[in-house]
DNA sequence: TCAGGTGTTGATCGTTTGGTCAGGATTTTC
DNA sequence: GAAAATCCTGACCAAACGATCAACACCTGA
């Protein structure tokens, strides 16, 4: 039998970087740029604090790295608001693959918040270019919707602030929803719940009726 | 003539305590708890780093003299929505108040945000007690709103997550929000215009009709 | 005016932390 | 299987920072 070589070139390396990375986002996420160690990290990831340095020379190169790999993220859910699509069901889609990244990926969300929030210095380009331009993009196709009259008129690209705002806020946020709402924790079917609780309010806020999707 | 005499006693030190919690609230929120630092903090208020000590003993002390100075700006917009009140009246200035607040103290928000964001150990007891009954209380008069008919079936105390994210979004995320719509700067017409999008906008998600107010 | 209280501050200390480095272990390549 | 490349890590260093303190300045009330 003859197995096909996997290819082994680097294996370590690409293995202990996710294995940094991970643990980076998670510290970060809890304690943000200043407040993180490279002690810590390194104590998550399960390795000595000097291998954090061997694959990352300095905290800002690390910080830069974790960064982008959640900018990557950022910007695909977007992917389902074209001009051809059913108004209410694309708005539906991308709130729901919003809230899912929310529930799935809370640390990269906190990490992404704290930037803006301290400046975003390190993410600058991607706000004013990459971000800036899918807005325009997804923003004119709203504005399409609009003037055929399938959607109540709004400032469009602020309604993109806002679905950020709603969904990222379940993220960033946690704590203060599960106080105020006295829960441990929030399990899948508390965010299917608001998911949908979501989904009926922003929608009915555009003014796009909706019957098909109770997601 | 007869002046009536000030009363000078501690004059000195609520001036100066008062000098070093702007200092602080604007450095917290620039750059965090842990990034912050006492000598920033001494600089931005002009005066010596020992001085700050003096009035405040540990960086802790200051950063929770911080907090308690924003939690009271907190809860005060909530007192518009009474059982009585016309719902889209009571919500639309709710609305209005927080964006207001998020215009004239972004450093506050800011620091509450992150503070939220990394965990909120030092305001767990305000979250669990003042806020959360807060919230039930009002949330409460929301769902007799829904009972009469007078707005759409929602899960109330989420409509109160929703309003805080989208307003203090526009504060904590202000960069992100200049950095799209290509502003240099929001000034307060661009606040205005704004609002009126939100309070549209969350009012319509509500099911509430409104007419006179274009806030 | 002067005594007691209040405010001011440069100098200094101990700790924490990011980053370095040299020497050794392990893996890959031929 | 040995040379080369890659990976690992304890020990160490310099800078930054929170906090302290002792000496001094100023203000207030009797």
């Amino acid at each position: 039998m003859i197995a096909v070589a996997p290819d082994n070139s680097g294996r370590i390396r690409r293995q202990n970087q996710e294995r940094i990375l991970d643990a980076a986002e998670r510290v970060f996420a809890e304690t943000g740029f200043a407040g993180a160690t490279i002690a810590e990290i390194a104590a998550s990831a399960g390795l000595p604090k000097a291998n954090v340095h061997y694959y990352f020379s300095t905290k800002e190169d690390l910080y830069r790295a974790v960064l982008q790999s959640i900018l990557t993220l950022w910007l695909a859910p977007a992917d389902r608001i074209t001009p051809d699509s059913d108004p209410a069901e694309a708005m539906a889609d991308y709130i729901r693959a919003k809230m899912e990244a929310s529930r799935v990926h809370p640390y990269a969300s906190k990490v992404f918040a704290n930037e803006i929030l301290h400046g975003g210095g390190q993410i600058q380009p991607f706000l004013s270019e990459d971000l800036r331009r899918r807005v325009e993009d997804k923003a004119a196709v709203l504005d399409g919707w609009i003037s055929g009259g399938r959607m109540a008129p709004v400032d469009t690209r602020h309604v993109f602030f806002w679905i950020w705002a709603i969904t990222q806020h379940y993220a960033d946020f946690d704590i203060q929803v599960r106080t105020v709402l006295a829960r441990k924790r929030l399990a899948r079917r508390d965010f299917d719940h608001i998911t949908a609780e979501v989904v009926r309010f922003v929608l009915r806020g555009l003014g796009l009726e909706f019957s098909i999707q109770q997601g």
